[in-house]
RNA sequence: GGCGCAAUCGAACAGUGGUUAGUUCAGCUGGCUCUCAAUCAGCAAACGGGGGUUCAAUUCCCCCUUGCGCCA
Protein backbone atom coordinates (compact mmCIF):
# COMPACT_ATOMS: atom_id res chain seq x y z
CA UNK A 1 0.00 0.00 0.00
CA UNK A 2 3.00 2.59 1.00
CA UNK A 3 3.99 2.66 -3.07
CA UNK A 4 0.54 3.48 -4.42
CA UNK A 5 1.42 3.89 -7.73
CA UNK A 6 1.30 6.50 -9.85
CA UNK A 7 -1.29 7.47 -12.32
CA UNK A 8 -0.29 7.61 -15.71
CA UNK A 9 -2.09 7.32 -18.94
CA UNK A 10 -1.82 7.35 -22.32
CA UNK A 11 -2.73 7.92 -26.04
CA UNK A 12 -1.23 5.92 -28.47
CA UNK A 13 -1.99 6.92 -32.23
CA UNK A 14 -0.61 5.85 -35.16
CA UNK A 15 0.42 8.72 -37.73
CA UNK A 16 -1.42 6.84 -40.80
CA UNK A 17 -3.87 9.56 -40.98
CA UNK A 18 -5.65 12.39 -39.61
CA UNK A 19 -6.97 12.45 -35.60
CA UNK A 20 -10.68 11.28 -36.37
CA UNK A 21 -13.82 11.34 -33.72
CA UNK A 22 -13.05 7.84 -32.32
CA UNK A 23 -9.24 8.49 -31.53
CA UNK A 24 -9.98 11.75 -30.22
CA UNK A 25 -12.64 10.12 -27.61
CA UNK A 26 -9.95 7.67 -26.59
CA UNK A 27 -7.45 10.73 -25.82
CA UNK A 28 -10.26 12.79 -24.53
CA UNK A 29 -11.18 9.30 -21.92
CA UNK A 30 -7.67 8.85 -21.05
CA UNK A 31 -7.06 12.91 -20.03
CA UNK A 32 -9.84 13.32 -18.31
CA UNK A 33 -9.53 10.11 -16.72
CA UNK A 34 -5.44 11.08 -15.67
CA UNK A 35 -6.89 15.05 -15.15
CA UNK A 36 -9.51 13.93 -12.67
CA UNK A 37 -7.20 11.29 -10.58
CA UNK A 38 -4.18 14.22 -11.02
CA UNK A 39 -2.69 11.41 -13.17
CA UNK A 40 -0.01 12.51 -15.71
CA UNK A 41 -0.91 12.36 -19.44
CA UNK A 42 1.18 10.70 -22.17
CA UNK A 43 1.65 11.11 -25.74
CA UNK A 44 3.21 8.24 -27.50
CA UNK A 45 3.30 8.46 -31.70
CA UNK A 46 3.16 4.76 -32.60
CA UNK A 47 4.95 5.30 -36.03
CA UNK A 48 6.42 1.61 -36.97
CA UNK A 49 4.20 1.37 -40.24
CA UNK A 50 6.67 3.21 -41.93
CA UNK A 51 4.79 3.33 -45.29
CA UNK A 52 1.59 4.80 -43.58
CA UNK A 53 3.17 7.20 -41.15
CA UNK A 54 4.00 10.29 -42.39
CA UNK A 55 4.66 13.58 -40.53
CA UNK A 56 1.89 15.40 -41.75
CA UNK A 57 -0.31 12.95 -39.81
CA UNK A 58 1.66 13.46 -36.85
CA UNK A 59 0.88 17.61 -36.90
CA UNK A 60 -2.53 16.92 -37.81
CA UNK A 61 -2.97 14.95 -34.96
CA UNK A 62 -1.25 17.29 -32.73
CA UNK A 63 -3.37 19.90 -33.45
CA UNK A 64 -6.60 18.24 -33.20
CA UNK A 65 -5.54 17.23 -29.53
CA UNK A 66 -4.36 21.02 -28.69
CA UNK A 67 -7.53 22.23 -30.65
CA UNK A 68 -9.89 20.04 -28.15
CA UNK A 69 -7.86 21.12 -25.24
CA UNK A 70 -6.39 17.97 -24.67
CA UNK A 71 -2.44 18.41 -23.57
CA UNK A 72 -0.29 16.52 -22.56
CA UNK A 73 2.48 15.93 -19.94
CA UNK A 74 4.99 13.87 -21.88
CA UNK A 75 5.47 13.29 -25.50
CA UNK A 76 6.18 15.32 -28.71
CA UNK A 77 7.65 18.47 -28.19
CA UNK A 78 6.95 18.26 -24.64
CA UNK A 79 9.74 15.56 -23.96
CA UNK A 80 9.69 13.66 -20.62
CA UNK A 81 12.23 11.26 -18.48
CA UNK A 82 10.15 8.09 -20.51
CA UNK A 83 11.34 8.95 -23.75
CA UNK A 84 11.66 8.81 -26.57
CA UNK A 85 8.16 8.91 -27.45
CA UNK A 86 8.14 8.46 -30.91
CA UNK A 87 8.17 4.27 -31.22
CA UNK A 88 10.87 4.80 -34.64
CA UNK A 89 13.31 6.20 -31.70
CA UNK A 90 13.08 3.49 -29.66
CA UNK A 91 14.51 0.64 -31.79
CA UNK A 92 17.44 0.07 -29.90
CA UNK A 93 15.22 -0.62 -26.41
CA UNK A 94 12.79 -3.28 -28.55
CA UNK A 95 16.05 -4.94 -29.76
CA UNK A 96 17.55 -5.21 -25.97
CA UNK A 97 14.64 -6.99 -24.52
CA UNK A 98 14.45 -9.31 -27.61
CA UNK A 99 17.68 -10.33 -26.82
CA UNK A 100 16.62 -10.68 -23.71
CA UNK A 101 14.07 -12.78 -25.05
CA UNK A 102 16.08 -15.10 -26.70
CA UNK A 103 18.66 -15.57 -24.25
CA UNK A 104 15.83 -16.96 -21.81
CA UNK A 105 14.86 -18.91 -24.27
CA UNK A 106 11.04 -17.36 -24.29
CA UNK A 107 11.85 -16.13 -27.86
CA UNK A 108 13.21 -17.81 -30.91
CA UNK A 109 13.93 -16.72 -34.57
CA UNK A 110 12.42 -17.80 -37.26
CA UNK A 111 13.04 -18.22 -41.03
CA UNK A 112 9.73 -19.47 -42.37
CA UNK A 113 8.88 -17.87 -45.86
CA UNK A 114 5.96 -16.40 -46.60
CA UNK A 115 4.70 -19.43 -48.80
CA UNK A 116 6.31 -21.74 -46.28
CA UNK A 117 3.61 -20.15 -43.26
CA UNK A 118 0.70 -20.12 -45.74
CA UNK A 119 1.66 -23.94 -47.24
CA UNK A 120 1.94 -24.94 -43.57
CA UNK A 121 -1.65 -23.13 -42.63
CA UNK A 122 -3.31 -24.60 -45.57
CA UNK A 123 -2.33 -28.42 -44.54
CA UNK A 124 -3.73 -27.64 -41.25
CA UNK A 125 -6.89 -26.25 -42.72
CA UNK A 126 -7.78 -29.09 -44.37
CA UNK A 127 -6.95 -31.35 -41.37
CA UNK A 128 -9.71 -29.54 -39.78
CA UNK A 129 -7.76 -27.73 -37.36
CA UNK A 130 -7.41 -23.63 -36.83
CA UNK A 131 -4.39 -23.09 -38.21
CA UNK A 132 -1.48 -21.40 -36.29
CA UNK A 133 2.38 -21.46 -36.33
CA UNK A 134 3.31 -24.82 -36.69
CA UNK A 135 7.07 -24.26 -34.80
CA UNK A 136 9.13 -25.90 -37.79
CA UNK A 137 11.89 -23.13 -36.24
CA UNK A 138 11.69 -23.69 -32.21
CA UNK A 139 14.20 -25.94 -32.39
CA UNK A 140 16.20 -25.29 -35.06
CA UNK A 141 20.48 -26.49 -34.97
CA UNK A 142 22.93 -24.02 -35.47
CA UNK A 143 23.32 -25.91 -38.63
CA UNK A 144 20.51 -25.17 -40.06
CA UNK A 145 20.52 -21.47 -38.80
CA UNK A 146 23.21 -21.05 -40.61
CA UNK A 147 22.16 -22.94 -43.67
CA UNK A 148 19.08 -20.30 -43.69
CA UNK A 149 21.19 -17.43 -42.87
CA UNK A 150 23.79 -18.44 -46.49
CA UNK A 151 20.24 -18.73 -47.93
CA UNK A 152 19.72 -15.23 -47.70
CA UNK A 153 16.56 -15.44 -45.34
CA UNK A 154 16.10 -12.82 -42.67
CA UNK A 155 14.36 -14.41 -39.85
CA UNK A 156 11.51 -12.78 -37.39
CA UNK A 157 11.24 -13.20 -33.81
CA UNK A 158 8.84 -15.25 -32.08
CA UNK A 159 7.20 -15.26 -29.07
CA UNK A 160 7.57 -18.90 -27.44
CA UNK A 161 3.51 -18.76 -26.71
CA UNK A 162 2.65 -21.17 -23.44
CA UNK A 163 0.13 -23.16 -23.14
CA UNK A 164 -2.22 -21.30 -20.46
CA UNK A 165 -5.65 -20.18 -20.08
CA UNK A 166 -5.19 -16.12 -19.97
CA UNK A 167 -7.40 -13.95 -17.91
CA UNK A 168 -7.21 -10.58 -17.06
CA UNK A 169 -10.22 -8.02 -15.72
CA UNK A 170 -11.36 -5.64 -17.54
CA UNK A 171 -12.24 -2.43 -15.64
CA UNK A 172 -15.71 -2.11 -17.73
CA UNK A 173 -16.31 -6.00 -18.19
CA UNK A 174 -15.06 -7.79 -15.71
CA UNK A 175 -12.94 -10.57 -16.24
CA UNK A 176 -12.13 -11.50 -19.83
CA UNK A 177 -10.60 -15.33 -20.25
CA UNK A 178 -8.87 -16.54 -23.55
CA UNK A 179 -7.10 -19.41 -24.28
CA UNK A 180 -3.72 -19.02 -25.46
CA UNK A 181 -3.84 -22.50 -27.13
CA UNK A 182 -5.97 -20.50 -30.61
CA UNK A 183 -2.70 -18.36 -30.40
CA UNK A 184 0.27 -18.67 -32.23
CA UNK A 185 4.06 -18.16 -31.45
CA UNK A 186 3.36 -14.39 -32.09
CA UNK A 187 6.13 -12.87 -34.16
CA UNK A 188 7.32 -9.87 -31.83
CA UNK A 189 10.07 -8.29 -34.20
CA UNK A 190 9.91 -8.51 -37.85
CA UNK A 191 13.13 -8.94 -40.45
CA UNK A 192 13.46 -5.92 -40.28
CA UNK A 193 14.27 -5.39 -36.77
CA UNK A 194 10.39 -3.44 -36.65
CA UNK A 195 8.61 -4.62 -33.69
CA UNK A 196 5.76 -5.69 -34.43
CA UNK A 197 2.11 -3.76 -32.92
CA UNK A 198 1.71 -6.14 -29.95
CA UNK A 199 5.33 -6.21 -28.87
CA UNK A 200 5.86 -2.19 -29.32
CA UNK A 201 2.47 -1.34 -26.99
CA UNK A 202 3.95 -3.40 -24.06
CA UNK A 203 8.12 -2.67 -23.72
CA UNK A 204 6.68 1.14 -24.37
CA UNK A 205 3.79 1.02 -21.46
CA UNK A 206 5.77 -1.72 -19.25
CA UNK A 207 8.78 1.46 -19.84
CA UNK A 208 6.64 4.43 -19.65
CA UNK A 209 4.84 3.05 -16.27
CA UNK A 210 1.26 3.50 -17.69
CA UNK A 211 -0.55 2.14 -15.19
CA UNK A 212 -3.96 2.38 -16.92
CA UNK A 213 -4.39 0.90 -20.57
CA UNK A 214 -7.55 2.48 -22.10
CA UNK A 215 -8.37 1.80 -25.41
CA UNK A 216 -10.84 0.85 -27.91
CA UNK A 217 -12.81 -2.52 -27.76
CA UNK A 218 -10.94 -3.81 -30.87
CA UNK A 219 -8.17 -3.73 -28.77
CA UNK A 220 -9.77 -6.62 -26.54
CA UNK A 221 -8.32 -9.75 -29.02
CA UNK A 222 -4.86 -8.19 -28.46
CA UNK A 223 -5.03 -8.08 -24.85
CA UNK A 224 -4.01 -11.50 -24.26
CA UNK A 225 -0.92 -11.51 -26.60
CA UNK A 226 0.10 -8.70 -25.11
CA UNK A 227 -0.09 -9.99 -21.73
CA UNK A 228 1.95 -13.08 -22.64
CA UNK A 229 4.56 -10.48 -23.61
CA UNK A 230 4.33 -8.80 -19.99
CA UNK A 231 4.79 -12.16 -18.10
CA UNK A 232 7.56 -13.35 -20.70
CA UNK A 233 9.21 -10.03 -20.59
CA UNK A 234 8.34 -9.97 -16.17
CA UNK A 235 6.64 -6.48 -16.19
CA UNK A 236 3.75 -6.11 -13.81
CA UNK A 237 0.63 -5.60 -15.64
CA UNK A 238 -1.09 -2.47 -15.98
CA UNK A 239 -5.40 -2.17 -15.62
CA UNK A 240 -7.27 -2.31 -18.95
CA UNK A 241 -10.08 -0.97 -19.56
CA UNK A 242 -11.64 -1.43 -23.07
CA UNK A 243 -14.10 1.13 -24.15
CA UNK A 244 -16.90 1.05 -26.71
CA UNK A 245 -16.39 1.88 -30.29
CA UNK A 246 -17.95 5.35 -32.09
CA UNK A 247 -19.80 3.62 -35.46
CA UNK A 248 -21.30 5.39 -38.35
CA UNK A 249 -25.51 6.10 -38.61
CA UNK A 250 -25.05 2.72 -40.78
CA UNK A 251 -23.35 1.02 -37.53
CA UNK A 252 -19.99 0.12 -39.24
CA UNK A 253 -17.22 1.41 -38.54
CA UNK A 254 -16.62 5.60 -38.73
CA UNK A 255 -15.09 6.41 -42.13
CA UNK A 256 -15.18 8.74 -44.39
CA UNK A 257 -18.15 7.21 -45.62
CA UNK A 258 -19.81 9.13 -43.02
CA UNK A 259 -18.82 13.22 -43.65
CA UNK A 260 -16.63 14.38 -41.59
CA UNK A 261 -14.73 12.43 -38.88
CA UNK A 262 -11.68 14.78 -38.90
CA UNK A 263 -11.98 16.39 -35.80
CA UNK A 264 -10.03 19.14 -37.47
CA UNK A 265 -12.97 19.44 -40.07
CA UNK A 266 -15.00 20.15 -37.13
CA UNK A 267 -13.04 23.01 -36.25
CA UNK A 268 -13.09 24.57 -39.74
CA UNK A 269 -17.26 24.04 -39.42
CA UNK A 270 -17.08 25.99 -36.71
CA UNK A 271 -17.92 23.45 -34.02
CA UNK A 272 -16.70 24.89 -30.52
CA UNK A 273 -14.13 22.22 -28.96
CA UNK A 274 -15.69 22.70 -25.75
CA UNK A 275 -18.67 21.03 -27.33
CA UNK A 276 -16.89 18.40 -29.29
CA UNK A 277 -15.49 17.81 -26.21
CA UNK A 278 -18.89 17.03 -24.47
CA UNK A 279 -20.53 15.27 -27.27
CA UNK A 280 -18.23 12.95 -28.05
CA UNK A 281 -17.93 12.32 -23.69
CA UNK A 282 -21.48 11.29 -24.05
CA UNK A 283 -20.51 8.55 -26.71
CA UNK A 284 -20.16 6.58 -24.00
CA UNK A 285 -20.56 7.99 -20.60
CA UNK A 286 -23.07 10.15 -18.88
CA UNK A 287 -23.09 11.78 -15.63
CA UNK A 288 -26.04 9.22 -14.31
CA UNK A 289 -28.27 12.33 -13.64
CA UNK A 290 -29.55 13.27 -16.68
CA UNK A 291 -27.16 16.48 -17.13
CA UNK A 292 -25.20 16.46 -20.76
CA UNK A 293 -24.20 20.00 -20.96
CA UNK A 294 -20.59 19.92 -19.55
CA UNK A 295 -17.70 22.48 -19.26
CA UNK A 296 -14.64 20.40 -19.65
CA UNK A 297 -13.74 21.23 -16.67
CA UNK A 298 -17.22 19.90 -14.93
CA UNK A 299 -16.29 16.96 -17.21
CA UNK A 300 -12.39 16.36 -15.52
CA UNK A 301 -14.42 16.74 -11.96
CA UNK A 302 -17.18 14.79 -12.71
CA UNK A 303 -15.65 11.93 -14.65
CA UNK A 304 -15.12 8.22 -13.91
CA UNK A 305 -14.96 4.79 -14.99
CA UNK A 306 -18.39 3.49 -13.46
CA UNK A 307 -20.55 5.98 -15.38
CA UNK A 308 -18.70 4.96 -18.69
CA UNK A 309 -21.34 2.06 -20.75
CA UNK A 310 -20.22 -0.95 -22.80
CA UNK A 311 -21.97 -0.99 -25.74
CA UNK A 312 -20.84 0.51 -28.91
CA UNK A 313 -22.41 4.12 -29.83
CA UNK A 314 -23.53 5.86 -32.88
CA UNK A 315 -22.11 9.39 -33.98
CA UNK A 316 -25.20 11.82 -34.51
CA UNK A 317 -24.32 14.88 -36.14
CA UNK A 318 -27.74 16.76 -34.60
CA UNK A 319 -26.77 16.08 -30.99
CA UNK A 320 -23.58 17.95 -31.92
CA UNK A 321 -25.53 20.89 -33.47
CA UNK A 322 -27.78 21.02 -30.46
CA UNK A 323 -24.94 20.79 -28.22
CA UNK A 324 -22.89 23.28 -29.99
CA UNK A 325 -25.89 25.60 -29.66
CA UNK A 326 -26.15 25.07 -26.31
CA UNK A 327 -22.75 26.14 -25.49
CA UNK A 328 -22.71 29.15 -27.56
CA UNK A 329 -25.80 30.07 -25.99
CA UNK A 330 -24.17 29.63 -22.57
CA UNK A 331 -21.25 32.22 -23.67
CA UNK A 332 -20.52 36.10 -23.17
CA UNK A 333 -21.32 37.93 -25.90
CA UNK A 334 -17.80 39.25 -26.20
CA UNK A 335 -16.08 35.83 -26.39
CA UNK A 336 -18.64 34.95 -29.15
CA UNK A 337 -17.73 37.39 -30.93
CA UNK A 338 -14.19 37.18 -30.56
CA UNK A 339 -14.31 33.59 -31.76
CA UNK A 340 -16.57 34.88 -35.02
CA UNK A 341 -13.92 37.04 -36.29
CA UNK A 342 -11.63 34.56 -37.80
CA UNK A 343 -14.68 32.77 -39.19
CA UNK A 344 -15.95 36.36 -40.74
CA UNK A 345 -11.92 37.12 -42.47
CA UNK A 346 -12.57 33.40 -43.55
CA UNK A 347 -15.42 34.36 -45.58
CA UNK A 348 -14.26 37.99 -46.54
CA UNK A 349 -16.79 39.72 -44.64
CA UNK A 350 -14.14 41.69 -42.97
CA UNK A 351 -10.80 42.57 -42.45
CA UNK A 352 -8.79 42.35 -39.05
CA UNK A 353 -7.23 45.84 -40.12
CA UNK A 354 -10.55 47.32 -40.56
CA UNK A 355 -11.72 46.13 -36.80
CA UNK A 356 -12.05 49.47 -34.92
CA UNK A 357 -13.34 50.01 -31.54
CA UNK A 358 -16.79 50.50 -33.11
CA UNK A 359 -16.48 47.84 -35.32
CA UNK A 360 -15.82 45.52 -32.48
CA UNK A 361 -18.83 46.78 -31.21
CA UNK A 362 -20.92 46.46 -33.66
CA UNK A 363 -19.92 42.98 -34.09
CA UNK A 364 -20.98 42.27 -30.44
CA UNK A 365 -24.49 43.74 -31.53
CA UNK A 366 -24.49 41.02 -34.26
CA UNK A 367 -23.14 38.31 -32.44
CA UNK A 368 -26.10 39.68 -29.76
CA UNK A 369 -28.59 39.18 -31.95
CA UNK A 370 -27.65 35.98 -33.23
CA UNK A 371 -26.75 34.44 -30.02
CA UNK A 372 -28.91 31.05 -29.90
CA UNK A 373 -30.06 31.49 -33.59
CA UNK A 374 -26.96 29.07 -35.08
CA UNK A 375 -25.24 25.99 -34.33
CA UNK A 376 -22.06 26.91 -36.06
CA UNK A 377 -19.66 29.57 -37.07
CA UNK A 378 -20.28 28.11 -40.51
CA UNK A 379 -24.04 28.67 -40.44
CA UNK A 380 -23.64 32.26 -38.61
CA UNK A 381 -21.97 32.93 -42.08
CA UNK A 382 -24.93 31.93 -44.48
CA UNK A 383 -27.45 33.39 -41.59
CA UNK A 384 -25.56 36.65 -41.43
CA UNK A 385 -25.20 37.56 -44.93
CA UNK A 386 -27.03 40.90 -45.54
CA UNK A 387 -24.95 42.61 -42.34
CA UNK A 388 -21.49 42.16 -44.63
CA UNK A 389 -22.49 42.46 -47.94
CA UNK A 390 -24.17 45.31 -50.49
CA UNK A 391 -26.17 43.44 -52.16
CA UNK A 392 -28.64 40.71 -50.69
CA UNK A 393 -29.96 37.50 -53.03
CA UNK A 394 -33.47 37.14 -52.07
CA UNK A 395 -34.32 33.19 -53.70
CA UNK A 396 -36.80 33.33 -56.37
CA UNK A 397 -39.14 31.07 -54.11
CA UNK A 398 -39.37 33.66 -51.03
CA UNK A 399 -39.38 36.83 -52.95
CA UNK A 400 -42.76 34.88 -54.57
CA UNK A 401 -44.17 34.25 -51.51
CA UNK A 402 -43.59 36.85 -49.56
CA UNK A 403 -42.98 39.99 -51.29
CA UNK A 404 -44.88 39.58 -54.71
CA UNK A 405 -47.84 40.05 -53.36
CA UNK A 406 -50.66 42.46 -53.72
CA UNK A 407 -50.15 45.46 -51.53
CA UNK A 408 -47.08 45.17 -50.67
CA UNK A 409 -45.37 47.59 -52.31
CA UNK A 410 -47.45 50.06 -51.09
CA UNK A 411 -47.25 48.81 -47.47
CA UNK A 412 -42.96 49.24 -48.33
CA UNK A 413 -43.19 52.63 -50.21
CA UNK A 414 -44.70 54.06 -46.70
CA UNK A 415 -42.73 52.57 -44.63
CA UNK A 416 -39.65 53.52 -46.43
CA UNK A 417 -40.82 57.23 -46.33
CA UNK A 418 -41.77 56.62 -42.83
CA UNK A 419 -38.29 55.33 -41.84
CA UNK A 420 -36.11 57.96 -44.39
CA UNK A 421 -37.89 60.79 -41.97
CA UNK A 422 -36.65 59.12 -38.55
CA UNK A 423 -34.09 61.89 -36.69
CA UNK A 424 -33.28 58.67 -33.94
CA UNK A 425 -32.60 55.16 -35.50
CA UNK A 426 -33.16 53.29 -32.42
CA UNK A 427 -35.20 50.24 -31.73
CA UNK A 428 -37.82 51.95 -30.43
CA UNK A 429 -38.65 54.33 -32.79
CA UNK A 430 -38.15 51.61 -35.22
CA UNK A 431 -40.88 49.78 -33.92
CA UNK A 432 -43.03 52.57 -33.37
CA UNK A 433 -42.68 53.91 -37.28
CA UNK A 434 -43.71 50.35 -38.30
CA UNK A 435 -46.36 50.01 -35.73
CA UNK A 436 -47.75 53.45 -37.27
CA UNK A 437 -47.67 52.19 -40.85
CA UNK A 438 -49.14 49.41 -39.84
CA UNK A 439 -52.12 51.01 -37.89
CA UNK A 440 -52.58 53.77 -40.80
CA UNK A 441 -52.85 50.85 -43.21
CA UNK A 442 -55.31 48.91 -40.60
CA UNK A 443 -53.13 46.30 -41.10
CA UNK A 444 -51.61 43.61 -39.10
CA UNK A 445 -48.09 43.95 -37.97
CA UNK A 446 -46.85 40.32 -39.39
CA UNK A 447 -48.35 41.66 -42.56
CA UNK A 448 -45.73 44.86 -42.41
CA UNK A 449 -42.83 42.69 -40.30
CA UNK A 450 -42.75 39.89 -42.98
CA UNK A 451 -41.91 41.31 -46.17
CA UNK A 452 -39.71 44.14 -45.00
CA UNK A 453 -37.35 41.13 -42.93
CA UNK A 454 -37.32 39.52 -46.51
CA UNK A 455 -36.53 42.66 -48.48
CA UNK A 456 -33.78 43.42 -46.11
CA UNK A 457 -32.52 40.22 -45.25
CA UNK A 458 -33.38 38.38 -48.21
CA UNK A 459 -34.24 35.59 -45.21
CA UNK A 460 -37.97 34.55 -43.66
CA UNK A 461 -36.23 33.90 -40.47
CA UNK A 462 -33.68 35.54 -38.55
CA UNK A 463 -33.57 37.90 -35.34
CA UNK A 464 -36.36 40.11 -34.68
CA UNK A 465 -37.30 42.67 -37.27
CA UNK A 466 -36.46 45.89 -34.90
CA UNK A 467 -33.22 44.99 -33.17
CA UNK A 468 -32.31 43.89 -36.43
CA UNK A 469 -32.66 46.92 -38.32
CA UNK A 470 -30.98 49.19 -35.65
CA UNK A 471 -28.41 46.66 -35.81
CA UNK A 472 -28.31 46.99 -40.08
CA UNK A 473 -28.23 50.70 -40.01
CA UNK A 474 -30.74 53.06 -41.30
CA UNK A 475 -28.86 53.35 -45.20
CA UNK A 476 -28.96 50.10 -45.40
CA UNK A 477 -32.67 49.52 -44.43
CA UNK A 478 -33.76 52.63 -46.87
CA UNK A 479 -31.50 51.48 -49.34
CA UNK A 480 -32.65 47.61 -49.24
CA UNK A 481 -36.40 48.89 -49.19
CA UNK A 482 -35.92 51.33 -52.49
CA UNK A 483 -33.85 48.19 -54.23
CA UNK A 484 -37.34 45.90 -53.48
CA UNK A 485 -39.51 48.69 -54.24
CA UNK A 486 -37.73 48.67 -57.75
CA UNK A 487 -37.73 45.19 -58.43
CA UNK A 488 -41.39 45.28 -57.66
CA UNK A 489 -42.15 47.89 -60.18
CA UNK A 490 -40.16 46.11 -63.08
CA UNK A 491 -41.85 42.67 -62.13
CA UNK A 492 -45.59 45.03 -62.50
CA UNK A 493 -44.68 46.18 -65.91
C1' G B 1 -14.14 -20.20 -40.02
C1' G B 2 -11.93 -19.66 -34.68
C1' C B 3 -12.03 -16.48 -30.46
C1' G B 4 -13.92 -12.27 -27.93
C1' C B 5 -17.24 -8.05 -26.73
C1' A B 6 -22.11 -6.14 -26.76
C1' A B 7 -27.71 -5.87 -26.82
C1' U B 8 -33.60 -0.47 -23.21
C1' C B 9 -37.76 4.30 -27.88
C1' G B 10 -34.97 6.28 -34.72
C1' A B 11 -30.12 8.26 -31.81
C1' A B 12 -27.46 9.04 -26.92
C1' C B 13 -27.96 7.77 -22.08
C1' A B 14 -30.87 6.64 -16.96
C1' G B 15 -33.12 2.83 -14.17
C1' U B 16 -35.30 -1.32 -11.28
C1' G B 17 -35.95 -8.68 -8.78
C1' G B 18 -42.51 -5.99 -8.15
C1' U B 19 -42.05 1.16 -11.73
C1' U B 20 -47.65 4.45 -15.41
C1' A B 21 -39.70 1.95 -17.58
C1' G B 22 -37.23 8.13 -16.98
C1' U B 23 -34.19 12.13 -19.47
C1' U B 24 -31.94 14.54 -23.83
C1' C B 25 -31.56 14.94 -29.39
C1' A B 26 -34.38 14.17 -33.67
C1' G B 27 -39.78 13.63 -35.24
C1' C B 28 -44.93 15.22 -34.87
C1' U B 29 -48.94 18.71 -32.81
C1' G B 30 -50.06 23.33 -30.77
C1' G B 31 -48.88 28.34 -28.32
C1' C B 32 -45.81 32.72 -28.85
C1' U B 33 -50.69 37.42 -33.44
C1' C B 34 -42.78 38.98 -35.57
C1' U B 35 -40.70 34.61 -38.58
C1' C B 36 -37.66 30.16 -36.63
C1' A B 37 -33.08 27.70 -36.97
C1' A B 38 -35.34 31.28 -30.94
C1' U B 39 -38.79 29.91 -27.00
C1' C B 40 -42.82 27.36 -24.29
C1' A B 41 -46.39 23.32 -23.86
C1' G B 42 -47.88 18.59 -25.38
C1' C B 43 -47.86 13.75 -28.36
C1' A B 44 -45.74 9.44 -30.26
C1' A B 45 -41.84 6.02 -29.53
C1' A B 46 -38.03 0.83 -26.44
C1' C B 47 -36.59 -3.54 -22.55
C1' G B 48 -34.13 -8.80 -29.66
C1' G B 49 -36.03 -14.31 -29.15
C1' G B 50 -36.22 -18.87 -26.24
C1' G B 51 -35.33 -21.45 -21.91
C1' G B 52 -34.30 -21.55 -16.78
C1' U B 53 -33.77 -19.43 -11.23
C1' U B 54 -37.80 -17.00 -8.51
C1' C B 55 -44.14 -15.93 -5.64
C1' A B 56 -42.36 -12.33 -9.36
C1' A B 57 -37.34 -11.16 -14.60
C1' U B 58 -36.41 -5.71 -18.69
C1' U B 59 -33.10 -6.63 -14.40
C1' C B 60 -29.67 -12.87 -12.40
C1' C B 61 -27.91 -17.58 -15.35
C1' C B 62 -27.72 -20.43 -20.06
C1' C B 63 -28.69 -20.94 -25.30
C1' C B 64 -29.98 -18.64 -29.93
C1' U B 65 -30.10 -14.44 -32.94
C1' U B 66 -28.14 -9.99 -34.45
C1' G B 67 -24.32 -6.28 -34.49
C1' C B 68 -19.28 -5.15 -33.85
C1' G B 69 -14.17 -6.42 -33.31
C1' C B 70 -9.51 -9.32 -33.44
C1' C B 71 -7.09 -13.38 -35.82
C1' A B 72 -6.97 -16.38 -40.00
Amino acid sequence: MENKQEIRLRFAPSPTGYLHIGGARTALFNWLYARHYGGTFVLRIEDTDQVRSTQEAVEVILEGLKWLGLDWDEGPEKGGEYGPYFQMERLPLYQEFTQKLLKEGKAYYCYCTREELMASRERQSKEGKTPKYDRHCLNLSEEQRKKYEEEGRKPVVRLKVPSKKVIFNDLLRGEVVFDSEVLSDLVILKSEGIPTYNYAVVVDDALMKISHVMRGDDHISNTPKQILIYEALGFSLPEFAHLPMIMGPDHTRLSKRHGATSVVEYKKMGYLPEAVVNYIALLGWSSGDGREVFSTEELIREFTLEKISRHAAIFNLEKLNWLNNEHLKRMSVDSLTERLIPFLEEANYLRKEDLSPSKINWLKEIARLMQGRFRNFSQFIEFTDYFFQDKIDIEPQVWESVLNKEGVPQILQLLKDKLSSLEVWKEENIENAVRDVASSLKIKGGEIIHPTRVALTGKKIGPGLFELMAVLGQKKAIERLEEALKKLEEREK
